[in-house]
Order: structure tokens, then sequence, then C-alpha cells
DNA sequence: ACTAAAGGATGACAAATATCATATCTTAAA
DNA sequence: TTTAAGATATGATATTTGTCATCCTTTAGT
């Protein structure tokens, strides 16, 4: 069982509140497992029963809409926690969490964390303002996804994947979605994605090889992206 | 200076967990204010000092998209508290206030606001449980206007509008809402959305008798909404 | 009561986006 | 390696939605 007072998740999420007695119980609670591409973490409608550390990967948050169509809601990485909401409106899961890439991830139990909770102030400040930064963001989404065309969109995307997950050496972005997980998050059809991918390649805005995405043009993409 | 014991907003908000002692604090720290229709509380990018108990009316919160046009991504109404998330945050607000209607409001200083949250726990708890339900309701939204057509966001609107505000005598619906507005909760033209409400109308879905809406079939826009 | 301004309604048309069909390319399993 | 399944690409077409113009109706102010 490995400690956690060196975890990257202390570095960029609430544990950064805790103390080192609170890390310590935090290490014994707390069960870590792996997670392959592909597999579900939970479930839309689950009920969480503690939150999750997020040590290595990314994974998606999605609804199912009622056109059978998934959504993704959010990307999360590493060095986050996942399950915030559900644990404190306790109510099931209102998204799924599903592996983009291989994961390593912690499980810590739901009375531990609410011990915390409710000792450590400076700990669940923190959490408050993780939910407030998503329900800003979720805000900002929104708004972008009522009010901006599709097209508008994907450059947003692009732009934030690159701003977010960053690059590998060749410059293309490092994290890999297929495009109906691109489409997915710009909440157009498969097709209209690839087309309007195919369009930012041959004017000279991205560049596509393969899979492989590269941003050419950021300044182009960010005055599309207005 | 009215005392805070029996107001409305200790019904539905966080407020209801404070003790005596606290609302009399509350009492002594509070300003009351009234808005009339069309009035802005506050406005995106504002500092908000303190939070807003709104003991009667409604307002819009929304959004000036780069396009020009406002988008409305919460309608907040009586009994609810207004400017938590920004005060939470320690940001400015993110989104605008204006008055749909005359209302009644009070404003308590961050101050105070803060020292009800360090010191009782069911407070903090309480108001961050309603972050994460907004949380919750914008990531439904979200998906929403991502997955489904103008149709059916129109017609989710409209029963939400009646479930939430309620009707008039004449069974129409008693928040008074432009056009323009329901057009910018469903994310789409106003000529569109009008055009909608006229097919709806003719459809015998509702029935409009000038600006008032009356859901006649409930069950065919249930089913539209899906 | 009159008038201007705003809101609402509708047609004609344009643009954006979805859908369906099909072809090609990639990947993983036999 | 071969093959099948899935992913990507693209054309043709249909549908949805937006835009612009115009007219009608209501509202607020003088």
């Amino acid at each position: 069982m490995s400690k956690c007072e060196q975890c990257i998740v202390r570095e960029f999420s609430a544990l950064k509140a805790l103390n080192k007695d609170e890390l310590l119980k935090l290490s014994d609670c707390k069960t870590s497992f792996s997670v392959k591409k592909g597999e579900v973490i939970f479930e839309e409608g689950d009920s969480l029963d503690g939150i999750f550390c997020i040590k290595d990967g990314v994974c998606k948050l999605t609804k199912l809409s009622s056109n059978g169509k998934d959504q993704i809601v959010k990307l999360v990485t590493k060095g986050e926690l996942l399950g915030q909401r559900s644990l404190i409106s306790e109510e099931p899961a209102n998204l799924g969490a599903v592996a983009l890439e291989d994961m390593q991830v912690c499980f810590v139990p739901k009375s531990q964390v609410m011990e915390f909770f409710n000792a450590n102030n400076k700990f669940s400040l923190s959490m408050m303002k993780n939910v407030c930064h998503d329900l800003k963001e979720a805000d900002n989404i929104l708004v972008n996804l009522a009010q901006k065309s599709v097209k508008e969109r994907l450059a947003i995307a692009l732009l934030y994947l690159e701003d977010t997950f960053g690059l590998n050496n060749d410059d293309s972005l490092k994290i890999q979605l297929s495009r109906e997980e691109i489409s997915s998050i710009i909440g157009t059809a498969t097709e209209s994605c690839i087309r309007l991918l195919s369009e930012f390649n041959k004017s000279g805005l991205i560049e596509l090889t393969g899979k492989k995405i590269i941003l050419k043009d950021k300044k182009g993409l960010r005055k599309l992206a207005e």
C-alpha cells in the first residue's frame, strides 16, 4: 500500500488541505486499482460510496441523452478527484465515468471523506471551490452550446484540448480522442465533426496525420473561437 | 428593519440551518431593497461583496455570448439565494442577474456569510448542496442543448416553467417571459421560438392568448420532450 | 387619445447541420 | 497474414435552424 503523502493528487485537489495525520488515515483506508482504457469507473445512476483520486490517466464524464447519444460533459485528468458532487449531494451519480487511457485510481470511502470534511475546514472549502469551479465551467460550456456554431465549438474544443492536456514531441495533441468522442464534446454528429476537421486541415488551421492532430494556426483557431 | 426569522428565504435556502442567535446577527447586518422589473441586480464580472436573499420575485441569470446574444442560464426565484458561487470561489460573478418581475431582496455582506460558513457546519453543507444541485442542473441543461432539437428544448422549457413557477387562475403560466427570453432559455433565434410556439398552438399542445401561455396537452409536450 | 417604440407573427430564403449511403483505411483477433 | 470489425472520410440529400424583410399588435409615454 503506497503512501498518499507524495501523491500527485495532493498537488492539485482538495487533498492538499489535509495534514500529516489525516494523510496517514487516508493511506490506511484507500484502495488502489487500475482501469484499462475504455473501462467504466462508474455509471450514471450508480450510488457512489466514496470519491476517486486520479493518480494517472484521463477519463470522460458522460451523460446518455434520450436520443441514444452520449454527451461528454467534462474530462477529468491526473491529479483530480471524481465523485465529489455525488458525495456532497448524497445522490446517485449524474454522470458516468469511462477511462480514455489506462488509469491509476484510488478509492476513498465516503465515511473517511466526510470525516475530513467535518473536521477540516480548509478541506471542505477547497472541495467546495472545486465544485464551484465546475459549475462555472458548466455554465460557460452551456452558453457555448446554446450560442456558438459547431465550427466555433470545434475550434474552442481543440484549443482546450491542447491547453489542458498538452502536446507530444511532434506537437500533436497528447490526448487521443476518436472523432466520435470529439463530436460528443462539441455536441454534433460524428460526420459533421469529421467534415469540419477536414476543412480545418485543408485551410491550414490544423494538420491531420492519422489520428494525430496538430494545431498549426492557433491564432486562426482562436479567432474562429471568438 | 424586518426580522429574518419568519422570512420565506429561511424555508428554502441554506439559511434554514441558522440558529436564533445567528438569525439575529443576520437581521442586524442585512440591508433590504426592492428591484423593479428589468433592473440589474449585478452584472457579469461584478465583484460581489455578499449574497442576495430573494424575498419576492424572480430573476434571470444570464451570460453574454460573443455573438452579442444573452443566454439565460438559470431562473432564480423567491426563497432562493443569489451569488453563492461567486462568494465561495472568491471570483467575480460569472453571470449577470436581472429582475423579471418586481422583487424584494436582501443583501448580506460577505463577512457575515463567511462567519456563519465557518462556525456552522450545517449551513456550509447546505450551501454546498445548493451549489451541487446547480451543477447537476447545469450539466443536464448542457446535455439537452447539445443533443436535443429546438422543438424538444421548447417543450422541456414550457414544462419546466409550469412546474417551477406554477399557474394563474386561468391555467396560464404564472411567469411572464417575452418570446426573446424564452428563446434565450432554449438557445435559439427569437423567430424560431415564435414559430414553434405558433406550431404548438396550432397542433393543440398549448394555447396562446396574447402573452399568456396555457399548456393544453402536457402529455403531448412530455412526449415531445422525451 | 395619439403616437412612437417595442414586441410578436409570418413568409421567403439562406445557411448550418443531420442523415444515409458508400468507400477507404486502421486495428485487432483468428 | 488474413480477415472482419470498427473508425475515418466524403458525397448526396433532407431537415433544421437562422436571417432578413415586412406587417400586425400591444404598450408606454406624452
